[in-house]
DNA sequence: TATAATTTTTAGGTTTGTCTAAATTTTATT
DNA sequence: AATAAAATTTAGACAAACCTAAAAATTATA
């Protein structure tokens, strides 16, 4: 099925405002779309007769099977290229996602099937969401704190909760970001300080209260 | 000044089509862009009132100092692309194409300076076309024969004369490849061939016949 | 339950980029 | 130079995606 821009994005924020609401109304996703109602229910007619949508005059509407398998995959590509900004290219996470909105919408199967093995098929994108697999399926990772984190296995950053200037001063030093391979050598019982271990650099210590800051993905 | 995805295809075809013929037609444009000639005629209009290109009624036209610059922009964007697709992402440089169409109208100006020093600032594009600079300048790349490329310098393999699947296999056989690095070592003067060296790959001994359809561009 | 408020849809228009068919203009040919 | 051929442009339409304003349906409230 080729999707256009315009369709493709209807879908995806139908799917982002079927994760807090059973079902979507009009006003709702012509906010999130920053466009009019009437527009959206256009959009919305088109959207039944391609079948994607589940949709009864005046009566809310929602993603059929086919529309989330669309919109995963739409997330997909997002993500991917998300991560691919971050990881690659050296953007801050916090100013790749207009440049993804875009990327996104490039269509070839191919290219989104390298993208994911060049990248090592990651799991979890710099802002620390899940990436939906092949088949549309979104792994379930679990997201724990640092300090819970067992010796010796590794965690990827997924956020962290202080987000002061003096912390992200520090995680900055440390070389420790979003997406950061993260392993504890070892804990010292008098302080519950941690030493911990990240690719490519010299092993380093953190307190228990930055630790407790820090959140991770590990499986 | 933001362009349509259409408006960025008509500037470059008018550029291609300038390569080969000081002023282009209508009709001429029409053909390489799949379309019509009421359409390019539709298109032109536009063009002018941005002051891309010089038009007059009837009497074909050609891009300005500031349609040439924007082509030129779009052309950078493009052949990074494919750049990329090629040396990171494995394609085959015959199948990057159709993706990099897709690509080049991603319009992020930091996406393009961070693709680029990522990429380590190519020169040359894997089809052997050069890529303009951040300025819209070409790179002056002479493109030779192998086989008259002096002793212990290096080219980098640009394109290849003969495409018959024998020799593209034996190419592969050699690892040689477009944009592969290659240096002569030694001539021999009873059969002329030659001894030529890759990176991190044994010298081997190719025929005069074989380089003389290996084509590389040295500085 | 009747009426008010809200939500959604319809009706009719706009812009971009396309098209066909007809009208112009230029170029080629006799 | 007149006419035929070719190229180009105009005129008028169409689809996609959007808009405003008005109408219709649903939901809330007095």
């Amino acid at each position: 099925m080729n999707l256009s821009t315009s369709e493709e994005n209807y879908i995806k924020s139908i799917y982002h405002l079927q994760k807090t609401a059973e079902t979507v109304n009009t006003n709702a996703l012509a906010k999130e779309l920053n466009t009019k109602a009437a527009s959206v229910t256009d959009m919305l007619k088109k959207l039944k007769t391609k079948k994607l949508i589940q949709y009864e005059r005046y009566y809310g509407f929602k993603l059929n099977e086919k529309g989330t398998q669309t919109a995963l995959s739409i997330i997909r590509r997002h993500r991917l290229w998300e991560f691919f900004l971050v990881a690659k290219l050296g953007f801050d996470w916090d100013k790749v996602h207009i440049i993804a909105e875009e990327l996104e919408h490039v269509s070839s199967i191919e290219l989104i099937k390298k993208l994911d093995s060049y990248l090592g098929n990651p799991k979890i994108d710099p802002h620390g969401d899940p990436i939906p697999d092949v088949n549309g399926k979104l792994p379930s990772i679990k997201q724990i704190n640092l300090f819970a984190l067992p010796l010796n296995k590794t965690g990827v950053v997924s956020s962290v909760s202080n987000q002061s200037t003096q912390m992200l001063e520090m995680l900055n030093h440390y070389g420790i970001g979003i997406g950061s391979l993260i392993k504890i050598n070892k804990t010292f019982d008098f302080d519950k300080s941690l030493e911990i271990k990240l690719p490519k650099q010299p092993a380093c210590i953190i307190s228990e209260q930055v630790a407790k800051n820090i959140f991770v993905y590990h499986d």
